[in-house]
DNA sequence: TAAAAATACTCCATAGGTATTTTAT
DNA sequence: ATAAAATACCTATGGAGTATTTTTA
């Protein structure tokens, strides 16, 4: 099962019936056809109640589009969430500092950072003065 | 983008490593790669730092990786809410009664129901005597 | 130099298109 | 009779394989 087949599935349920879902997606009418019966044939769930002339969801249908919307929402927000993290809207950031800094610029640094960048978390660690000796022991 | 994209890059991130992935995925390691670097380009954001000898995700790709999961966790409960509507074990049954039914039968075909299929939501309505006259009219 | 990823190419599976048939209103 | 879905068939895009090159630890 891919993202394609949710899509198809959500786009007949969404404009009822498979040939305007054709129509509004700019694919062949059998194309949309035949990508829902193997969705039904992989999960092996009878989605639409077929008439000839009209189309239906079945019970599981209607449940199975709540969350096939779901999924597909889901994969555009994983995209949001890398293309922000990308364009340093979102993520994290640690800062290390030690001594003389922590009173005399720390405190105006978090301030102008958190307001620069409110979507960013900012870890603060105080760095240890034993570790420049300990590292060089052995 | 496709569930594929997010499959193998979960892979390559659980794996660490286009290499391994491509054993656990029984898919050539070249496909991986292609793969990879279509999602990248697709979505825009670079997921992967490769120094040739190894691979480590970036901040963003961290980010992406977690969304990437529940993209693919979502997609399969989808599959199993319809699956397990269909074998009646998740649902709802509406089930209209009027007049002797009431306390005659009602009480105790709830209890039984509630005991054989506590995953279907039952909805009850009492149906009003005036339905069919109303409905035969005109 | 030895691993791991990228590149180049080839092939084939399958998504999608056209034409037609079937079905239900 | 007509509008919509299914079926049959064909085409072509792109997913995956093999061989090879590039990279860095």
């Amino acid at each position: 099962m891919e993202l394609r087949h949710l899509r198809y599935f959500v786009a007949v349920a969404d404009w009822n019936g498979f040939r305007e879902a054709s129509r509004r997606l700019h694919v062949a009418q059998p194309a949309i056809s035949k990508t829902l019966s193997d969705l039904e044939l992989d999960i092996g769930v009878k989605l639409f109640q077929r008439s000839g002339r009209s189309v239906a969801l079945t019970p599981e249908g209607s449940l199975f589009y709540q969350e096939a919307k779901q999924t597909i929402a889901q994969s555009e927000h994983a995209v949001e969430v890398a293309q922000r993290a990308a364009r340093g809207e979102i993520g994290n950031l640690s800062v290390g500092f030690c001594g003389a800094a922590t009173y005399a610029y720390l405190p105006d640094l978090v301030r102008q950072y958190k307001t620069k960048f409110p979507g960013i978390r900012l870890s603060l660690k105080e760095l240890s003065l034993h570790y420049s000796r300990t590292s060089r022991k052995r």
